[in-house]
DNA sequence: CAGATTGATGCTCACACCGCATCAAGGTAT
DNA sequence: ATACCTTGATGCGGTGTGAGCATCAATCTG
């Protein structure tokens, strides 16, 4: 015999505990203060467990309380982003797409595909939305977008990942720079260099570049940070230090004029497309796929060090996106 | 602005779907048709969508309708499992406590681990299931067990495992068999034997068995299969071939009079606790896991060809259970 | 063609939920 | 110390959702 709790519970209790008072709660949710007294009140009742202990002046969850509310907030979770995933796939029967990018790959990547995809379908809407990887995958999960173009993703029992391409990583100096006139340069070579990183929190290629260093066994010269690519590509020219791109992100800082030197050991990320394991493939979405791998088996323009991930033509035992 | 769909809709929608009628929807959800109906009228008015196609004589799913009911599904089922996480925790909290188990692990691990339990926490009802193995996993994910005890489970992002105890495979034989009579039995010694089995749908024992007999290279004699323990033993007593049993087995077979040998190379299951990651810990598990625990650092009795698995005192990267 | 069964619809009613107003209790400020 | 403010709880009235009952049109069956 359970207990019948209904939404609305549960969205009244991970509110105050989230808020911590029941009026602050009460303001998020939309409700007035009485009404959502009532429904927790309501909730505890049905459990027959008390979940706050209430002074007049403070709200405190109680050791049941608390792990209720852990449960409840992943049953939350779990309802919102499965309507997220409804309301997109039929949003996406009805015409409109939403991919979430790195904004590199939105720059280089996602035009050349979106042009393909517009003549096929010329009245689907496409929305991108440019962010950084983890936030990325976040969307994902919750199911705010159909898909995502992003960088070696972190693996996730709910994620689909299909490789599409791959992109090597390359070292940009300025020109009078004695990088810029050999013929050849390796990760080592960058010992005691001054560089211009980017800002770890803002884009995941630092990761990798750090990772390589690591695994060269060198330490660099001095280090500047920046967040955007213009900048480190400004920097980079006005001969502060050379900087690290991947293939994808040579064409945003052909302005400055650098040139760039393909680093050896070859270093690669893969660019790959995430979707939701339970999102249902809309025909948008559907049709967005088969762009991509057309594109990839025909073998379309990419910035130099990057290549296409050419699906094998039968699908046998691979996880088809 | 997402649409709102409250859960009586999905419960209507898949159960209108998995019943392939109204009518017998209705009755199964306990509603009366004429509701059922407007609840599924309301869903598709508020998706905009239309789920079902109905003839006054048959309904169908339509295809956006089959794609919706597969999230819809999920979603109830992860509402509910979390509702039976819940109460089976404030239940635990009540003093209640529920383990799932193999039949033989129930008739042997369990008892002498119950009874240290009950000394330590006379008041707590503990109830017993034994089941199968995949039948056990299932309740544990669906919430509707507080913890099981089972052999080598398949891996699983929501289930937490922790090993307890290694069982070895011995080969029992009546005593006037020529295995009987010898220092060692290996598994290549099992060629051409007529054999006394599991049934494969009912016990894990089988895949295990089938497994090693597959690795040694060899193929059995005339095979025999059972359903129970006790038939395995009696037939085998019976003289009409030879069996394979884990340790734990051991005791429940001593009835028939069989001698037991240890197969070499030892081929060992790993005894299990498995919880859900997201259940939380009410203090009566808690009170099972520390008995455990207890008995496995001071080495109590266990069947013939089985260990202790002795967790580290420390739990550093290991998941404390 | 008559009867049975299907899903849809008009009607009524009950209950849950919401908002407003108010209360008691416990902090805060002068 | 006392007046004031903020907190969560509660009494009350209104409303909307959802349930059941009765019935209908459409269709299948014999």
């Amino acid at each position: 015999m359970s207990i019948n709790l209904g939404l609305s519970h549960l969205r009244a209790v991970v509110g105050v505990a989230d808020a911590g008072s029941f009026t602050a709660a009460a303001a998020h949710l939309h409700v007035v203060q009485s009404s959502l007294s009532r429904t927790v009140a309501d909730a505890e009742r049905r459990l027959q467990i008390r979940l706050f202990v209430r002074t007049t002046r403070s709200v405190e969850l109680t050791v049941e309380g608390r792990e209720v509310v852990e449960v409840a907030r992943h049953m939350l979770e779990e309802f919102d982003s499965g309507l997220r995933h409804v309301t997109g796939y039929l949003d996406g029967s009805r015409g409109t797409l939403t991919i979430a990018a790195l904004p590199a790959l939105a720059a280089t990547l996602l035009p050349g595909l979106l042009s393909s995809y517009r003549s096929t379908r010329p009245d689907v809407t496409v929305r991108v939305l440019d962010m950084l990887s983890t936030e990325i995958l976040h969307h994902v999960l919750a199911g705010s977008v159909d898909i995502a173009v992003t960088g070696s993703p972190s693996p996730h029992p709910d994620l689909v990942v299909q490789p599409v391409a791959t992109d090597s990583f390359f070292c940009a100096a300025p020109v009078d720079h004695r990088f810029a006139r050999s013929e050849r340069v390796t990760w080592s070579d960058l010992a005691g260099e001054a560089f211009i990183a980017f800002d770890p929190a803002t884009t995941s290629v630092r990761l990798v570049v750090d990772r390589a260093i690591l695994e060269a066994g060198i330490g660099l010269g001095p280090v500047l940070e920046a967040r955007t690519v213009g900048a480190v590509a400004g920097l980079t020219a006005a001969g502060l230090g050379v900087t690290v791109v991947p293939g994808f992100v040579l064409p945003m800082i052909e302005f400055a004029g650098l040139r760039h030197i393909l680093l050896e050991p070859e270093v690669q990320r893969s660019i790959c497309i995430v979707r939701h394991r339970r999102r249902p493939l809309s025909p948008t979405v559907q049709g967005f796929l088969d762009t991509v791998r057309t594109a990839a088996t025909s073998e379309g323009p990419l910035p130099a060090g990057a290549s296409w991930h050419v699906t094998p033509p039968t699908y046998g035992g691979l996880e088809n996106v």
